[in-house]
DNA sequence: GTATGCGTGAAAATTTCTTTCCATATGCGC
DNA sequence: GCGCATATGGAAAGAAATTTTCACGCATAC
């Protein structure tokens, strides 16, 4: 392990000396274009290189390696580790907390979660769903599952101030029917299905679908068989040490959803929450708020 | 050229239903560690996602690849790209959206926010308000407001799964004083409020301390009055670029508290889920899962 | 001028990787 | 419960890569 961690242009710099006329001429051209220009299989490097296989065969073997695919090996990896940029990883948020302290385990498979979810969103999806879920000309309903009714509940919460038209499915599946018949072409249902995935909303979504009502479909990393009728479809990562699976992703993909669509519309929106400010004042349910 | 310029990621989301089920362990396999986890041979890549070879050969042809050479060559290539590319985009944060885009917007605040709330959860505190939950020798009340209405709800449906003894409080403050009626000393009382902050709750929670409940409070960063009267008081950081409160780490923080039940209570949790799984069963409410 | 030794690359030998074929397993509809 | 369709992985064939062998060229020393 002591050689592991120097980089093959340290190599070179330090076998320099021991190379030969041909290895050189190698060993300069892949300066020249580090690391890709040894990427390629040892015929094609060499080629390019203008020297012949055994050659740089030879060379990389001097440089330490036992054979190309060890030497091909390791400028993959020092190209992955620069991707990763720097190895800082978030590991230690709770900072008061000891190593091994669960908020500790939990952050970090969180912020994992976090991080796979967002790289795997498309954008331009999340655009034109959230263009979907912000089109007032027609309803928009919201469902979710054992779990995720919760979140569909806190959807349905958040939507009301933004935009009119909504409606929240009640996990009671035997009333769904009810709501389909009042379903048209240009209407939206908003699914959230993660695992295990329950046939009822499967159900659902394919009577929903061929009304011509568009589908946005809220699932986990393996993709809940909605999927196959729904329009927009968004993987959350969800997995943490624990025998139940997460929707801190989940919810995060739901509130950018949400934000999205405030934005979107916003001048109509504005004048919703004031109205609402008004009428909480009206109902006196809430307490004046603490600051701001 | 048309296809050459869309990642292999894009690939696979827009081929994922078409997958089958060891196409897919091999598509989360490589998700999981992008692209690291596709650069090395067939062969090594597919026992490490433990399928078999044609599995991959099989998959990368439906991903429009003519084999596993070209499959490479492009994750390769995407590769060399980012690390040519501006110098330091931020990891791997929703890598594909552009700059200013809402998602990447939003994520930033996000992140400060799970930051902050996990910078101010004082572990002994934290640990306490785990044992308290965790007593089953008193119930266990969870209540919201307007808003965290779901997630007592989803909290709800957590701590069924984990222990025997609660009691959602609905969010009709009607019904509350017949729940109190029944509250004892050694009970304990999980209350979310954040702002703005509910007049009812706070008698509610006035009502149950001057029992003898034990109450946990988690609220917002400005601290709900309800943290006069509560036992353990959680802050949660919630502001987002936006009309609204985020609640991302206000679900953090419950999924902690859960987990940390869970582990606690591991001996009796694990039999509960057992029999819960069992009872899906027997019911069918649910599909087969995917995976695992 | 000849002999020696090192560097070099063509080509063979070998290993490794990729693909194809096929038997088995698995799930699904009737 | 049966038969069909599809998915899966073992194994072999085929392809490609890597390594080794070896002969030649070239420089240097005597």
């Amino acid at each position: 392990m002591s050689t592991a961690n120097i980089t093959v242009r340290e190599r070179i710099r330090k076998h320099f000396t021991a190379l030969t006329k041909s290895e050189r001429k190698f060993a300069a051209y892949l300066l020249e274009e580090y690391p890709s220009a040894g990427l390629a299989s040892i015929t094609v490097v060499a080629k390019q290189a203008d020297v012949s296989t055994p050659t740089v065969a030879r060379m990389v073997q001097k440089l330490g390696f036992k054979g190309f695919p060890q030497f091909h090996q390791a400028l993959l990896t020092e190209l992955q580790a620069k991707v990763q940029g720097p190895a800082e990883r978030r590991a230690n948020w709770a900072s008061e907390a000891p190593e091994g302290h669960l908020l500790n385990r939990f952050t970090q498979a969180i912020t994992r979660n976090l991080e796979q979810t967002l790289a795997n969103v498309d954008t331009a999806q999340f655009d034109a769903a959230a263009a979907q879920l912000a089109d007032i000309s027609g309803r928009l309903y919201l469902v979710g599952g054992r779990i995720t009714r919760a979140l569909a509940d806190y959807a349905f919460t958040h939507f009301q101030a933004v935009r009119p038209r909504i409606t929240h499915m009640t996990s009671s599946s035997a009333s769904w029917p009810h709501y389909v018949l009042d379903m048209a072409a240009g209407d939206t249902l908003l699914l959230f299905d993660v695992r295990r995935y329950e046939a009822n909303l499967q159900r659902l979504a394919e009577l929903a679908a061929a009304r011509g009502v568009r589908i946005v479909l809220i699932t986990d990393q393996w993709l809940s068989p909605v999927a196959e009728v729904a329009d927009y479809s968004f993987s959350c990562w969800v997995e943490i040490p624990s025998a139940w699976d997460s929707n801190i992703s989940t919810m995060m993909l739901l509130e950018a959803l949400i934000a999205a669509v405030e934005e979107r519309n916003w001048d109509e929106t504005q004048g919703r929450y004031e109205r609402l400010e008004q009428l909480f004042e009206a109902t006196r349910l809430f307490q004046k708020p603490v600051r701001q």
